[in-house]
DNA sequence: AGCTTCATGTAAAAAGTTACATGATTGC
DNA sequence: GCAATCATGTAACTTTTTACATGAAGCT
């Protein structure tokens, strides 16, 4: 009974209300490198809140565009998001990553190969750190919240530190290869 | 259809023969950083696996302990597994980090509470770094294969990261809190 | 007397993913 | 002409989690 997405739902809500598709494009800009989240799920999870009145919604008419339906975060849903957030924490991250899935096993492949290998995931974790940096200089401004101004350096430290470390990575293994012949 | 878990295990089968049990210890030692799984999802998957021959299983009696089934990977799951990493790799990592998921919301609580859920973070990060530079320092061999020296060097340098972050992350709120007063 | 380790699972519920569907507008 | 953006979902499926179950040995 942790139900996190909602309450990072409610969250987002807090500072404006939003489409469903508006939440599923800050999500993916900014919470994608802390809680992954696929746009079914959100849609989803607004129609259950909104059952449970933790948020309401308004129709709007378009007509060069679809129809939308705006949501807003209810006196209910702000007190449950209050609540939730003064619950113990639970610190153990909860990870997928199937790029160091495949590190783990690059034992089973030849040397070269396995290099090349880490030498994708290097220039791939180089780009992504590169274009969070850039994401973030374009968007900051003085009334970010404190909760953004706090987990996008995160991010941006996170990228840095992977792309650093497939760089050790790789000397590493340019070190064995030496060694063997 | 990328049924990662499954090529985990199998990869942990290369090592030597183990049980259910074994696997899920060894999980949570070594794969806990970069893949999340229950124990009960390890028991399932093997089940499957023995369906489809990629492991083999041969029953244990033991009269001190409860019986147990020792799980060998076949040459078919080799092959698999030899066939699945040179996949093309989703580079993206899933991550759900509730710790991270609260911190986003933190302009909610009032700044000292805010601070002082921080440190929390802070040292429960600082305790797991430390532990598992214990641990690799206490199992860490000259015949270790060349994926758990790359898995467990992220590991360390990514719970250091996270500490650091958060060291960096109470400085900028203890900031804001003298700005404020 | 109660906790941890060893050892393996089932059943049900919750969460997440994939494939599909619709349809107008704007930019290349 | 084709892809992307806006906008919202359903249905089917897979994966993951939670709760429960069993039971002996050894440690505090």
């Amino acid at each position: 009974m942790v139900m996190a997405l909602r309450h990072a739902l409610l969250g987002l809500l807090t500072h404006q209300p939003a489409t469903g598709y508006a939440l599923n494009a800050t999500f993916k800009a900014q919470m994608i490198h802390f809680w992954h989240a696929h746009h079914t799920q959100i849609y989803r999870e607004l129609l259950k809140m909104e059952d449970e009145a933790l948020v309401s919604s308004e129709h709007v008419t378009q007509h060069d565009l679809p129809d939308k339906k705006i949501y807003s975060i209810t006196e209910r849903g702000r007190e449950e998001l209050i609540d939730w957030l003064r619950q113990p924490t639970s610190f153990q991250p909860k990870m997928k990553d199937e790029n160091l899935l495949r590190v783990s096993l690059l034992q089973l492949l030849p040397l070269e190969e396995a290099i090349r290998y880490v030498e994708e995931t290097k220039s791939h974790h180089e780009q992504v750190a590169q274009q969070i940096r850039a994401f973030q200089e374009a968007h900051q401004s003085k009334d970010d919240t404190l909760g953004y101004l706090l987990t996008s350096e995160y991010a941006i430290r996170m990228m840095e530190n992977y792309a650093g470390w497939a760089d050790w990575a790789i000397e590493q293994m340019k070190q064995r290869d030496k060694h063997a012949t």
